[in-house]
DNA sequence: TTCTTTTTTTAGACATCCCTAAAAAAAAGA
DNA sequence: TCTTTTTTTTAGGGATGTCTAAAAAAAGAA
């Protein structure tokens, strides 16, 4: 299994969600910042490998084995962002760039290590939840804070937009992870929301809204 | 710097000491367990990147460039060892293949915090030292233990020889690093040595005593 | 349905890093 | 010194993973 081959597992997991939609060429070459006509090679190798159906014209979708394999580098990358964040000081944006290169470490026992020394955490720093060996995903029910109630209250569990832009400014409002929030009042004019985090009151644009996950009472 | 420029680096340090030695073609063929032409491939590369002088016949030796390169990636190696042994509860024997992998990634960041949750160590687990940002090595004046006087005295501070069967050997027999040594006797006819260590009485093979480093007193 | 646009694939090429086989140079031995 | 052996380089090629340009298929519009 070569990096790149497991680059385009992880990027057709990503796009593709835990559904068996094909995902087509365009979209990961989008996606990997690569040409259509890679792409295309790249999907006749791994469904040579089995990792994927692929038809002409169709787009690819993973097969079980494809899967697994893409849920174990992404278990490797969240718990990396794990051990960056919680042992190294690294801050929230800073992790993804290098867990990008330690996901493609190759050694089990490395991880099973890892892993412990971490107290098996079940989420990264940015509330995705990681996989387990087994390739099980700790679902938690979250909703966006856009698709709140007036009156609602709920935890910050996790961002949909993981750009540094958007965590960046985050940590200048002082809005973190695990805390609890309320909302206050929507308008509707823009949509954008009143809420109470805290014991602060802010107001957030509705783009921020929908990126913000919260898990309700 | 790609993954096999570095490897060479590494190489060409290991083999060409500290000193402006060249080495040969051959010699770095056999120890990456390569081919000659493959060699000479990538002396040309490097040569052209002022990692090396190289001349046609005569071998290559590290610039200054070259070697502060190689040492950059000798300190990530080496951290990362320390860190496989001191949290993560890897052997000494298992660590070097891991920190094989792990050390090509590049964050500085990355290394100077790690370089921190270990404390600054100044050496590895085999008892090698760790060159500093700087390119500066702890040097440690030490001794084969075959080169001991009958009555001296020292402390077990490093393996000359880091192969598993070697490592292994020395912990089935409870000998581990920061121990201290007192050889008893050397028998003349096969080199082979008497030694009391912690306590206890034992015969080591004059194999055994040219792959343990002393620090005499 | 037919035409136009978009998507996807193919064909051919290039860089990296490795190989084998043969040639050239250097080193060793008689 | 003159062979013979060893070392090193060159020439040419293969696998991977990328690209551009052109062709083919699919999707969308009139």
């Amino acid at each position: 299994m070569t990096r790149s081959e497991e680059n385009y597992l992880k990027t057709i997991y990503h796009l593709g969600g835990d559904e068996k939609v094909p995902v087509s060429t365009n979209a990961i070459a989008a996606q990997m910042e690569t040409k259509p006509s890679s792409v295309t090679d790249m999907a006749k190798k791994l469904a040579e490998k089995n990792l994927v159906d692929y038809q002409k014209y169709q787009g690819v979708v993973l097969t079980g084995l494809g899967k697994q394999t893409a849920l174990q580098i992404i278990r490797k990358h969240r718990l990396w962002e794990v051990f960056l964040y919680e042992k190294l000081d690294f801050q929230w944006d800073e992790v993804h760039e290098v867990a990008e290169q330690l996901e493609h470490i190759k050694s089990e026992q490395l991880i099973d290590r890892l892993d412990a020394l971490l107290n098996y955490p079940k989420f990264d720093p940015h509330g995705d939840p990681i996989p387990g060996k087994d390739g099980l995903l700790a679902v938690q029910k979250k909703t966006l804070l856009s698709e709140l109630e007036e009156g609602q209250n709920g935890l910050f569990v996790g961002v949909k937009d993981t750009s540094t832009s958007f965590l960046q400014y985050l940590d200048k409002n002082q809005i973190a992870l695990g805390q609890s929030i309320r909302l206050i009042e929507r308008e509707s004019f823009d949509q954008s929301l009143q809420i109470e985090i805290q014991g602060r009151s802010l107001r957030l644009s509705h783009q921020i809204a929908t990126n913000l996950y919260i898990k309700t009472d």
